[in-house]
DNA sequence: GCAAAAGTGTTGTCGGTACACCCATGC
DNA sequence: GCATGGGTGTACCGACAACACTTTTGC
């Protein structure tokens, strides 16, 4: 009967790992955040062959109780010890992605304040630090079109939404946000146009505060709104 | 033997599904096409438990060298007969969103064009049929989400691009062309606005050809443009 | 001739962009 | 006093929305 059961399960296991449907499954987080008024994406020294020592995105497989959302949060958290919202980039999948075996990624996109950005690496990891975007070094696996992706992301959506605002710390100056703007997009702007539009859109509200600092006049104090109703008529075309 | 055979691949199965590691990884299919002016998606009658027989998205797992883009292509191919380019919508991984075991599944949007939804379903689906989005009835797993979502880029696309006008045949007159538009986005346009656009972002263009049909002046006859190179200047905001 | 869809222009509004100067401070 | 970034208003333009009538055909 044990071995009945023992032979079932070593079948079984043959079957699984054969089958079609034993493809491993996994995420790799895009932590983006400013370093000196640039966009830099956070990288963790591998620990996996064939890749091991080299630096990559972080990631790993999802759990069996887990959602993708959750074990991407999960993964951020012990690499950094931040949490935070992931958004899901898309789904990678090419078969000869990751040399150790079959398995798709699913990416996904944080941003981190500029405060927060002090690492708290984990033992887990010996290496985590982050590269300017600009001047990114080639990366293993697929990472490489994963970052591009998810900063491709994180454009459109400053483009319409006060995500930028989420690199920076919970209160900011518009020139800060105008700063933050500026390095996801990679355009100039002019500040008048930008303080305009901020304003319409009523992205951001006053905190009262007043910050001095450097030698200039001092700048108001902002802090996102909570997100207006997006919830809007559609017209003709 | 037979008998052997099928209990021990449903325990392969069930072992394969409760492995932290093997998680199934498969495709949704959100195929739209226009029926009578109206968006409708394509579903198909399923054929595993536990909700065999009951109508839902075409789908199933990818295969061991595939990728994702390529295992919805196949399921495409193989439920309508129909070869397309899918678009990623996104992933899905509720823990419980497949009663039969832990399976993410990534959607994916197809358009198909009207003249093409004549439907030529192989012997493998018994059912095959098209079902307008208006009065969707409840869908199995999370499809009712995924059909959402699904028509929520299509919408976003609509907006921008010229994809509408995949959902007709190759040739089309603008009546037609604003009527998909018009089925896709929920509103009525104006056909002078309508017209004036199409015309001013060069999406289509005209074959020469004049179609008359109906008693009323015949329509010029259209097709889409080699899609115009979107690398925009962005300006300051 | 009439029903039915095709086709066509103008006007007002709004959002985007360009552009230049004064303000408050630190040094 | 000067260097530095903060803060403000106006004019032009292009995109979008609203709006009505003539054209061509089938019946």
């Amino acid at each position: 009967m044990a071995f009945a059961l023992a032979d079932f399960m070593y079948h079984a296991q043959l079957m699984a790992s054969s089958r079609p449907g034993a493809i491993g499954v996994a995420v790799d987080i895009v932590a983006l955040s400013l370093q000196a008024d640039r966009l830099a994406v956070l990288l963790v020294k591998l620990k996996r062959a064939p890749y091991e020592g080299r630096w990559g995105l972080p990631g790993g497989r999802i759990g069996a109780g887990e959602t993708l959302e959750a074990a991407a949060a999960r993964e951020l958290l012990e690499k950094t010890g931040l949490r935070r919202e992931l958004m899901q980039v898309r789904a990678f999948s090419a078969p000869d992605r990751d040399p150790a075996g079959r398995c798709i990624s699913v990416a996904f996109l944080a941003t981190i304040a500029a405060g927060d950005a002090q690492l708290s690496p984990t033992s887990k990891y010996a290496g985590v630090a982050w590269f300017p975007l600009a001047e990114l070094q080639r990366l293993p696996y697929d990472h490489e079109v994963i970052v591009a992706a998810a900063a491709d992301r994180l454009r459109e959506l400053t483009e319409t939404t006060a995500i930028a605002a989420t690199l920076l710390p919970p209160s900011f100056t518009l020139g800060e946000l105008q700063r933050a703007h500026e390095a996801v997009l990679g355009v100039q702007l002019d500040a008048r146009n930008f303080r305009k539009q901020v304003a319409e859109r009523g992205l951001v509200v006053e905190t009262g505060e007043i910050r001095r600092g450097g030698r200039h006049r001092p700048a108001k104090v902002y802090r996102v709104r909570a997100r207006k109703n997006p919830a809007a008529e559609r017209g003709s075309r």
